[in-house]
RNA sequence: CGGGGUGUGGCUCAGCUGGUAGAGUGCUGCGUUCGGGACGCAGAGGUCGUGGGUUCGAGUCCCGCCACCCCGACCA
């Protein structure tokens, strides 16, 4: 076969996009700057939907759908954010061949359009709080564009709450981060960051914004999730108030808080290697793929592997035979190994004859035999939850051996190219902004991780590495996609 | 938007100083194989991104347009 990815090392970047089209995760369209997103692709966040879906709604949310058109008047009502979103907006000015009185857009976030719909919904504290999500797709008519971390068009979901206090909010602000977090580590098997972002970092529109940040092969960062606290800033402009139990007038604060698809991009840089993608169990919609050797007796070994496939259907392992004959086992190792299957079971004549079958693992690519009797689906499971757990070591430790702490502009310039650097920033953008300029590099999270402040005694007073001037606490920079 | 690059079978690309379309891979059929991307034989498949120009003749030269990719400035 001569789909042959890039080494990482040759062209991270070409391995990338190598690595997301031979797996047949997604697919460059004719249209600028969008994607297909392959089944294969699309497995993987069907898969994060249903995880993510289900920790929303145990956390008391509900679903619910909004226009994808926005009125002008609505994107303009909130100062910020027209500014932060107008210019990458597209724009419909036209319907049924007319020309339209008022431009549509496209939403590139739904905050405005929902908030036309709270403010005729909220009335009475007794309508608080509101807890909705969506599951949508937005357009940001971005300059560049790269396969799932940026492409016009992407899916998320995004969460909108409306609250009778701030106190209140701020708690919502900081559950959703959470269940990210839960949700990065868990699921995703990869270890972030969770803090704020600075005020030249945050949303448009919002108080606040916090995050989860992630670092990827390269060291590089990737904001993997963030949730807003957006003050009453959308109340006001959307003119939402309710009557307080005293029976006052008071505006409603509000939140929100998404991830996307770009999900799937820090999935696959994270954990993947030269020869593919490589899968979480808890993300592979295929855990298990049963290669038969077709040799001898190729009846029964054909019925062997589909007697072993239910069997572990039967404990609720994703697996699946191939059995066709038009390609070489060995084409069909290399094939799954591409897209990332967990767990590959080879089971051949003599295998059968010795009662047991190999088992390789995708994240190691260690074999080893198991009996094939009543603990097999047992060693399988406890395999997959291994290799779960082990990939997210893998990347923490990854992370933590890239991470630096540095004392003086001079180092940080030295080694802001080989992971993230922790340091003292004096608090304001100026400093921020000079850095950036100089370096490249962006102060990517104000970190709130207790075990991550510990570490790094992240706030303890210093002086920053820029000015000189005293610093309050340490952040992190990095370069960023 | 600035810089660079590319548009030729499904995919990756070759095609020089113009002479009428090629490879690898994939696909279809048949047979032999099968424990790390097997092999043989036989096939199908292209108005060469698009519009104009030069020429007896254009994939090839010239001009315009369009699209996509990569590198920057902006961003989940």
């Amino acid at each position: 076969m001569a789909e042959k990815i890039t080494s990482r090392e040759t062209d991270y970047s070409q391995w990338y996009i190598d690595l997301v089209r031979s797996a047949k995760l997604a697919d460059y369209s004719d249209i600028r700057g969008c994607m297909v997103i392959r089944p294969n692709g699309y497995a993987i966040w069907e898969k994060m939907q249903a995880a993510l879906d289900r920790m929303f709604k145990e956390t008391g949310h509900v679903n619910a759908y909004f226009p994808l058109f926005i009125p002008e008047s609505y994107i303009q009502k909130e100062a910020d954010h027209i500014e932060g979103f107008a210019p990458e907006c597209a724009v419909v000015t036209h319907g049924g061949g007319e020309e339209l009185a008022e431009k549509l857009y496209v939403r590139p976030t739904s905050e405005t359009v929902i908030w036309a719909s709270y403010k005729k919904w909220i009335q009475s504290y007794r309508d608080l709080p509101l807890l909705i999500n969506q599951w949508a797709n937005v357009v940001r008519w971005e300059m560049r564009t790269r396969l799932f971390l940026r492409t016009a068009e992407f899916l998320w979901q995004e969460g909108h709450t409306a609250h009778a206090s701030p106190e209140e909010a701020q708690e919502e602000v900081l559950r959703m981060i959470n269940v990210y977090k839960t949700f990065a580590e868990e699921y995703m098997a990869l270890p972030v960051i969770m803090g704020r972002k600075t005020e030249s970092e945050k949303f448009a529109g919002a108080d606040e914004t916090w995050c989860i940040e992630a670092m990827m092969q390269d060291k590089k960062a990737l904001q993997a999730g963030t949730s807003h606290n957006l003050g009453q800033n959308f109340a006001k402009a959307f003119d939402c108030q309710f009557q307080t139990k005293e029976g006052t007038l008071e505006y409603v604060w509000a939140t929100s808080w998404g991830v996307s698809t770009r999900l799937i991009g820090a999935l696959i840089m994270a954990h993947s290697d030269d020869k593919g993608l490589v899968l979480p169990p808890k993300l592979a919609s295929r855990q298990v793929v049963i290669v038969p050797i077709l040799r001898g007796d190729k009846q029964a070994v054909v019925e062997k592997a589909h007697t072993i496939c239910e069997e572990l259907k039967k404990s609720g392992i994703h697996a699946f035979v191939d059995d066709s004959e038009q390609n070489s086992p060995g084409w069909k190792f290399a094939e799954y190994e591409l897209q990332g299957i967990p767990v590959r079971l080879e089971i051949g004549p003599r295998d059968i004859s010795n009662n047991i079958c190999i088992a390789a693992r995708r994240d190691t690519g260690e074999k080893q035999k198991l009996t094939l009797d009543g603990t097999l689906a047992t060693s399988i499971l406890s395999m997959l939850e291994t290799m779960q757990q082990s990939m997210f070591k893998r990347a923490l430790d990854f992370r933590e051996s890239n991470t630096f702490e540095v004392a003086s502009y001079d180092e940080f310039k030295s080694l802001i190219d080989n992971g993230f650097i922790v340091a003292h920033w004096d608090g304001t953008e100026e400093t921020e902004a000079k850095i950036k300029e100089e370096t490249k590099a962006t102060i990517r999270v104000l970190p709130e991780t207790p075990d991550f402040i510990a570490h790094y005694s992240i706030n303890e007073p210093g002086v920053c590495i820029y000015s000189g001037k005293p610093s309050k606490r340490k952040v992190v920079f990095a370069k960023s996609y």
